[in-house]
DNA sequence: CGTGCATGTTACTTGCGGTAACACCAGTCT
DNA sequence: AGACTGGTGTTACCGCAAGTAACATGCACG
């Protein structure tokens, strides 16, 4: 039979390709986004054209390598957003399992949060912005959903929670890589600052010195 | 005297740059910002040793050319932000200038979102994050500083005040580059749902089905 | 045993960023 | 006038990375 023996060659390929990724893994990790294939190969003990008959191109490997990461932080963040508990409580974890995410392997998150890598020269035509990594739009539309079958936002809150999904999303990453930066505060107090900005108290602050009708 | 002189060379100079960097924004706003120098050079009717002897390498080109749009953009912000007018127009005003920019020229927009087109061969050692545009951090401290002069904050209001900025501005990033690429809804509508969201809806929602409290 | 077929290699092409070396054309100093 | 200087421009090249033949090898099946 031919399955059995196709079976048999799909596991030692899937167990190659897991530990090419294995190999991408590292290198990627230790020179940043720009590593090249050729160093990729050498740490996993082969040459270019392997990487290219299981991936592909660079993009390709760079996808697979991402998806890894990605759905393992996804798996956190939707532990955090599911949890039983108050929703400012729950946004808050949220926020804190993201930070602690970038905070603990910031070279992963660097990794993650390239747009397309520059775009091949094979050049896709260039539409429209379509900048945001893969990541952000995945959470996004995670956290739009969360938002959609747990709140009640009236008419057009489908729409409403895809817009706010990815816009916290998108406030979550700026913060976020700000913070990295620069280390002004603590993680607590940025999640407290951002929740507290969610809250509302942009809009309940007092003015400072003019009124503001002029 | 030579004053005089150099001031005719400067000049002529300058003129040259601006030629060069009006042809760099032709080319770059056609192939996207993976355009090759050699392009550029040929579309500035020249060869590539004069670009690097006037921006020394790509990234200072490419800083350049980002610094003009930024600057432009960040001026028509400015102007939405500091309008006499209730702070929830204001902050509508600001979210519809930016998203009119994005979407009257996404080029322009996917061109300056790249974080540091991919780190040249020197790399610098990968350290943290930076992975942001420059634009975005400009455009997040710029924010903060408004709302610190204008909001009463209390005491650790300039730190929440640059949190705040940040996170704004990634939440009216994040949100304009999924809507650029979607167009789920009006921008008129976009702006709506994002300012509700500064706005605290998503704290005063109801839920929908099980209570909060587990 | 030969026939597939996946796995591996070396050696190559193409294209880009960046540079060295040389040529031209103004004014300036003696 | 003639050497010197400094900016503008060129051609031709280097190094490097992505991606691709074309060839070699081990292993199952008929």
């Amino acid at each position: 039979m031919d399955t059995t023996q196709r079976t048999d060659q799909q596991r030692s390929a899937d167990r190659r390709r897991r530990e090419l990724l294995e190999a991408a893994d590292r290198v990627v990790l230790r020179d940043g986004p720009q590593a090249s294939m050729n160093a990729i190969a050498a740490e996993a003990g082969i040459t270019k054209p392997i990487l290219y008959r299981h991936f592909g191109d660079k993009g390709g490997l760079y996808a697979a390598l991402a998806k890894r990461h990605t759905d393992a932080l996804l798996d956190s963040l939707r532990a955090a957003l599911d949890a039983p508990a108050e929703r400012r409580e729950r946004v808050e974890a949220t926020l804190d399992t993201y930070l602690a995410a970038i905070e603990a392997r910031p070279q992963v998150y660097r990794f993650l949060m390239h747009p397309a890598e520059g775009g091949q020269p094979g050049d896709q035509g260039f539409d429209v912005g379509k900048h945001s990594a893969p990541l952000l739009r995945r959470m996004g539309e995670e956290l739009a959903q969360v938002i959609e079958e747990r709140l009640d936002l009236g008419p057009g809150g489908q729409q409403l929670a895809r817009v706010w999904g990815h816009g916290i999303v998108g406030m979550m990453h700026a913060a976020g890589d700000w913070w990295l930066g620069e280390r002004p505060c603590s993680r607590a107090e940025l999640v407290r600052s951002l929740a507290d900005l969610l809250w509302g108290r942009l809009a309940a602050a007092g003015d400072r010195v003019g009124g503001p009708g002029f």
